[in-house]
DNA sequence: AGACTATATGACTATATAGTCATGAATCAG
DNA sequence: CTGATTCATGACTATATAGTCATATAGTCT
């Protein structure tokens, strides 16, 4: 299904760009407010706002509004099965490339 | 650490477009050259090139030569994981999205 | 060597994306 | 109502990306 194609890009581009892979890794421990995450990454607040909102509609986040503060999420815990195995991948990967530095 | 968020964003970047996706669903069955790929998916031979070759740099794709033609495959079955999950995603934010749509 | 096949790449265009700064909108406290 | 706080967004710039066309490179075959 072509829907299908391009959902799944949706959410995988979504995870990947380093500035919303530090909100994901700071959101890990539960749900925060705009106000907590932009310190936490280093961010601005305008742009971490801009990826906060890209990732709610890609479907990797859910929002709640309390009162002022706005407060983000991941949405589906199997958000983070995807981020443990590319961590995992990337093990791999720096080991790979290491042992092909000692072979040299 | 500083470069796990790069590598990581770098494999989840790799996957995130569709035109890649195509190309990851097309080797799910296994190993392929490039003159198999490109017309599987429906995309120029070149514009396909490029696409395989940033799959390898980012450590997604392999790559083995047998005289004129370049095979690519899946580097790490874990890949094929990931795709599993993020189709998984998929599905219940289409459910999300129907049922939303239903309540209005 | 010459013709042919498979893949990669240079040069280019059009579009998308990340980030910044300033401002707007909503909510709350006094 | 006023002022402060929190978040979103318009306008903009700089850079990255996807895609195309033409061409280069490398291997094969006769």
């Amino acid at each position: 299904m072509r829907e299908l194609i391009e959902l799944r890009s949706e959410i995988l581009k979504a995870l990947g760009q380093p500035t919303r892979l530090k909100i994901i890794d700071f959101l890990r421990e539960g749900e925060r407010c705009v106000c907590e995450i932009f310190p936490a990454i280093g961010e601005e607040q305008s742009n971490t706002s801009r990826h906060l909102n890209m990732m709610l509609a890609a479907g990797v986040l859910s929002r709640r509004k309390d009162g002022l503060k706005i407060y983000y999420a991941i949405k589906h815990p199997e958000i983070l099965e995807v981020m443990d195995i590319v961590t995992g991948i990337v093990k791999l990967e720096i080991y790979g490339r290491h042992s092909l530095l000692k072979a040299v």
